[in-house]
DNA sequence: TTTATTCATTGCAATATTACAATATTAAAT
DNA sequence: ATTTAATATTGTAATATTGCAATGAATAAA
């Protein structure tokens, strides 16, 4: 145990999971933050704007990376990390089959709906 | 170490970070999906869709309701879990923000633009 | 009031993540 | 060739996550 069980679960729900997952941490919301602001995507810049060691930045830059979320190009000394346009879009499209569903459903939920006298919990 | 540093990032950041990650796991994003495809948001309901052991998506629902995504009330023997409209809203403008800052920015990158003769990592 | 039923919690083992100092690698500059 | 600069990797400690059996708590049914 200890290791998830991504078998049983579906291609969708496991490439989702793993573009989500990328994404969930602060530093690497503040890295696509940076990269979303900014034409200047070398790695020594992100390292100079996130509060945390050179090594822990360049960590999670190898997670965006393997996630598929971001890509990196030699730049003579320097690595030019940028969005990966094609997973970027593929990411969107998952999501927005997520979010628009939702409004589609319009909230009928048990405890709005249902069952109003429940108590929250 | 091993904690993330939250405390050097911005609310936002955080905020979204813990909603991202709580969405990290495709169990959850299973869960998610049971949620807005049907109107039975009953607990054992949930328990029987997921391939995991009760305790283990009692876990998960756990960790949804507490980043906000989802809230339950009691409904008899059972319990009901529904998407908490409000914070499913906030995290919708969250991601629209990231998605739509990208296409405005058109993805300048240094790989693409700036440097096309650059060998990929 | 027993006995089910439903769900949460506890306790535990396995694994993964986070962070960083130290070190390695690679290319540029001297 | 040596030194400098930029980034990656390794090793390690602290912490968090995943999963489940066993157990607990609360309501419903008998």
């Amino acid at each position: 145990m200890g290791a998830t069980k991504t078998e049983y679960f579906t291609d969708r729900q496991n490439e989702l999971a793993v573009l989500i997952k990328a994404l969930g941490h602060p530093a690497r919301i503040a890295i696509i933050d940076y990269l979303l602001k900014t034409e200047k995507c070398i790695c020594g810049d992100i390292v100079n704007e996130l509060p945390l060691a050179q090594p822990t930045v360049s960590q999670h830059l190898k997670e965006l990376k393997n996630a598929g979320i971001i890509k990196g190009s030699v730049d003579g000394n320097a690595i030019c990390y940028c969005i990966d346009d094609e997973v970027w879009h593929k990411f969107k499209g998952y999501l927005n089959g997520f979010f628009n569903t939702y409004d589609l459903k319009k909230n009928k939920c048990c405890y709005t709906n249902i069952k109003p006298k429940n108590i929250d919990l």
